[in-house]
DNA sequence: CTTTATGCCAAGCGCTTGCTTCGTATAAAT
DNA sequence: ATTTATACGAAGCAAGCGCTTGGCATAAAG
């Protein structure tokens, strides 16, 4: 791609401020769409092989308008972790209700993980979990807290079900194990091939959860 | 760092043609140093934000000499991958013997791929397994075949567990995950820290496989 | 109508990158 | 002693990178 001629025409845009009418709310619009963009590629080709003109590109901006919204490159890869955990931690809330027997309250966190790893569009979580070299000491600190909210959910039903004796492993380097399993499916699941995302959770759950079914 | 100046000066090395006495059979071994210290640098930055230039400050080397030895920086990241599968490989076929009961041979098969992900200066794996976008069309098929090598081993095991009861999910499906458990310690075992490799063996086998103690 | 803030284009700057070219010191072969 | 192959050093090039600066068009506010 020539990266001196202009963009993607992508529907011309009006350039100049845009309408802030109380109608719709659309404010910062075209930050969400950088946030999506920048997402879709880091998880496709990584962060440093993804150039913020392609990034531009890819909304329809030239090259150094994404500063505009960013103050980095570095900012937007944080932009985009942030986002993730944002709608991953929404999903998980809505997995829990209502309360169950902790096996099926964990089967539903497995597959609600599974829905925000291959959700069309949401690339994000995906770029947090291979990605987060990028990131400088104080991102780092920044995921690694939404992360623990992330995984602190999982904690009781891990030590209810190892208490069943239905987890044969200590809670903590099971929780490990398991986020393993589940986040390395990124590398290798193919929504278009054999295997759906329910028979996956059904696979999980019957791998690491003893006894009965459930 | 500076890149204009000399290299560290990681004592001085003779330039020129190395002698090739027979009692030595050093050949290649200026190669191998590129593979190792490019492996390092590769797990612990990541394959572009390593550059050249870092890998030969790291043998004493200036900054277009590895150029000598590796046609591109991609031929060296494919190096240090058949590296990687040349040791694991290895590795394996030692875990192998004696012949044992399937949940022994699982357990031994476990333990030497942890030793391959965290032998001391044995980056070549974890570098091949969370580097390989960086790899061209040719070289994806490349490793893709050692890898399916590597995983056949496992495959009459998980079918043997599967038969008896002792491994609940799809063998194909419980390859994937548990690879995807093992892999994943990469990015949070710590061996100076709490569990050692016998504990997280210990782990994975009572979390995976069901039944009796083995 | 004027003012002001917004959102982007246009152009380019300084730097780093992978890689090339050429020369040269050394060891092995003849 | 001469030749030849090897293993670099020295220097630099073209391309691409993240990012900055300045200006302009548009829409909202007064």
């Amino acid at each position: 791609m020539s990266a001196v001629l202009a963009p993607a025409p992508t529907l011309k845009r009006p350039r100049g401020r845009p309408r802030k009418t109380p109608g719709e709310r659309d404010d910062g619009n075209r930050r969400q769409q950088l946030i999506k963009a920048a997402a879709r590629l880091f998880r496709r080709k990584g962060f440093d092989a993804t150039s913020t003109r392609d990034i531009a590109a890819a909304v329809g901006m030239h090259s150094g308008s994404p500063f505009y919204h960013f103050k980095s490159k570095g900012a937007l890869l944080y932009a985009v972790m942030e986002e993730g955990m944002r709608l991953a931690l929404a999903r998980q809330a809505d997995a829990l209700l209502p309360a169950s027997a902790p096996a099926t309250m964990l089967r539903r966190l497995i597959r609600s993980h599974f829905d925000t790893l291959f959700a069309p569009g949401h690339d994000f979580i995906a770029v947090m979990l291979y990605e987060w070299r990028s990131l400088n000491a104080r991102q780092r600190l920044g995921v690694a807290q939404l992360q623990r909210d992330y995984e602190a959910t999982w904690m009781p039903l891990l030590r209810a079900l190892a208490a069943d004796g239905r987890l044969r492993a200590d809670p903590h380097l099971a929780r490990l194990l398991i986020f393993g399993a589940l986040n390395w499916s990124v590398q290798w699941f193919d929504k278009n091939k054999r295997a759906s995302l329910d028979e996956l959770t059904d696979a999980a759950m019957a791998l690491f959860i003893h006894g009965g079914s459930a």
